[in-house]
DNA sequence: AGACCCGATGTAATCGGTTACAGTCAGTGT
DNA sequence: ACACTGACTGTAACCGATTACATCGGGTCT
């Protein structure tokens, strides 16, 4: 239906291959013979195709990437990363996304081969068969959140960030904090937990399961869970939600109860979404560099991509913890 | 590098035609042969060419997407609009993103082509020929936010959104308004202050051009606008800007200056970005569909894919006043 | 003058699939 | 016994480019 190489040839009384070399400065041809092809193939809009041009040069100058979902400001910003560092590298972004099921991701896996050069895939939890059974031995995959054998990942240091944030509560004098758990079998709300665990033991203050309280990294479950809080007695000083959905639904909660944050609690979430330097009180957060993994990622695939033999490297980015107004350190 | 079909077809004893027969289930074949390609496939991990498959079929199941930059809400919001409908359809996206130049422009159409079945284009200022000349005729194209000719489209109702705010503004009893606007070459500003002046004149109040402040769709820009605004006199008793990001520049200059929102003064914004209702007062706004352009978008493309002789379509899309606080409307 | 080089161009193989067409073979109807 | 049918499988053309190799002609060097 469109217009191929061969047509302009014909129409220009020349070969393939000459069209090619003159689409690609990529032999000499003569002056007059190249004006020719050039005139011809504007008039008739010629324009070459990817694909055939991907098969014959097995480069398709793309980089896959295979999210889970597509919603939260969590993807939109890996997704920016990603594709600042692709165009930066003069590559392309392939996008796939895939929701739950092991079928699911297959899928999405199957439908990146052949046209990527490598590939970013994040996943909750992927699973080393799986990756290796859809994937061709020689495609760089490298793994955002989570680590899989054989292949590179970007990683944030979750445990640090939750350290962090639990020590600078305790550093102002909170004794009961109370944690907003993510979802049990998400790694990275368990790293957070472990954390949050963990600097507690170092302050000295023994870790309470009752002080620790079930949430999905929703909003509404943070909206939820102050019910619980509230019901604490006595009630802690300060609620640490394990990511700023869940802080910002705890904020609304608290607030509808009367509570005055940072007066009477102080509240800290963990990602730093952008709305959490919006919303009222500013949200002290740990910051999650994830427009970062995004392009530590996208250059780990390309480094693979240029050199086959390199070994992928397993890269754990810090967090930064980032104070603002809710945790009460600055009013 | 990658297992082929054809070394599928050796080890199996079988040729091709066979494989891909079992692999497509296009054809019958003996159900021992199929186990034992099946098993073959399996134990050398072989995966389908995408590219080639592409080639063969001349389809490619995928949706190409190219927006201008990938900064801002605005764009993830179209991303993820674009994603969802694409996803439904079980197609795929193929995402390119230009920053500014004429040159970017063709390089990011021609990477796409050949490589989609279709297009979505989202260019500030895309000019008809350079679409003509760089794509072949054949392929549907959908433009975001602007008119082409010959070209589906999908756009906002930027005048009647502004107008319907201005309307709400003056029917609070407003009669100096300050408009913020954006960059004069936008089509979208443009026709937002059309929009805002044609409200001004419905409801008796004469445009007046010394309340027309210049933005450029910054935040920095609506900041810098609130000196203007103070400048006037006397001072006009609500502040209209012609996007969110400048509305809540606008709101820190204001409350730096010692200005109370909505009390002394009445602040609207255009978008409905999610932190406007964040923002403390929250930001009275229009809403904008944004995602649901993209999602309309494709449904537009898929619809020209599946049927090449369908009439290109020009939607326009409504808004929707959001009034919050940030204007005294419920104050 | 003969060997040689180089620029300009064409021929044809190739990438990895899909698929139209053709062939084989066993079973069936007459 | 013969033509026919249909399931099963293989051969080879094709999609639209790239590119190794071959060809050809004129200019240069010795």
């Amino acid at each position: 239906m469109a217009v191929t190489m061969r047509e302009v040839a014909q129409q220009a009384g020349v070969s393939v291959a000459t069209v090619s070399r003159v689409l690609n400065a990529s032999g000499p041809v003569g002056e007059e013979t190249r004006q020719r092809i050039l005139e011809t193939a504007g008039r008739l809009r010629y324009v070459p195709n990817g694909t055939a041009r991907n098969l014959t040069t097995s480069t398709t100058e793309t980089v896959g990437v295979l999210l889970p979902d597509l919603y939260g400001d969590f993807y939109s910003e890996v997704i920016r990363g990603v594709e600042g560092a692709v165009r930066a590298a003069r590559y392309h972004t392939l996008l796939a996304s895939v929701h739950d099921g092991p079928g699911e991701l297959v899928r999405g896996l199957r439908t990146l081969v052949g046209r990527v050069d490598g590939l970013v895939v994040m996943s909750p939890d992927i699973e080393a068969d799986v990756l290796r059974a859809n994937l061709p031995a020689s495609l760089p995959v490298v793994v955002l959140g989570g680590e899989v054998a054989g292949h590179g990942s970007v990683d944030i240091d979750d445990a640090a960030g939750a350290a962090a944030m639990t020590r600078h509560l305790a550093g102002l004098g909170h004794r009961r904090i109370a944690l907003v758990s993510g979802p049990a079998p998400n790694a990275d709300a368990r790293a957070r937990r472990d954390g949050h665990r963990q600097a507690l033991a170092e302050a000295g203050l023994a870790p309470d399961p009752a002080l620790e309280l079930a949430g999905d990294f929703t909003e509404a479950s943070g909206y939820a869970a102050t019910a619980a809080f509230l019901a604490l007695s006595p009630r802690p000083t300060a609620l640490f939600a394990a990511n700023d959905a869940m802080a910002i639904g705890a904020l609304r909660g608290l607030r509808e109860a009367g509570l005055d944050v940072p007066g009477d609690v102080a509240l800290a979430g963990f990602d730093d979404v952008p709305v959490a330097r919006f919303v009222t009180p500013a949200l002290t957060t740990v910051h999650v560099p994830i427009d970062e993994m995004g392009a530590r990622a996208v250059a780990s695939v390309l480094g693979a991509v240029r050199d086959p033999d390199s070994v992928p490297s397993a890269l754990t980015l810090p967090t930064r913890l980032v104070v603002r107004e809710s945790c009460g350190a600055r009013s």
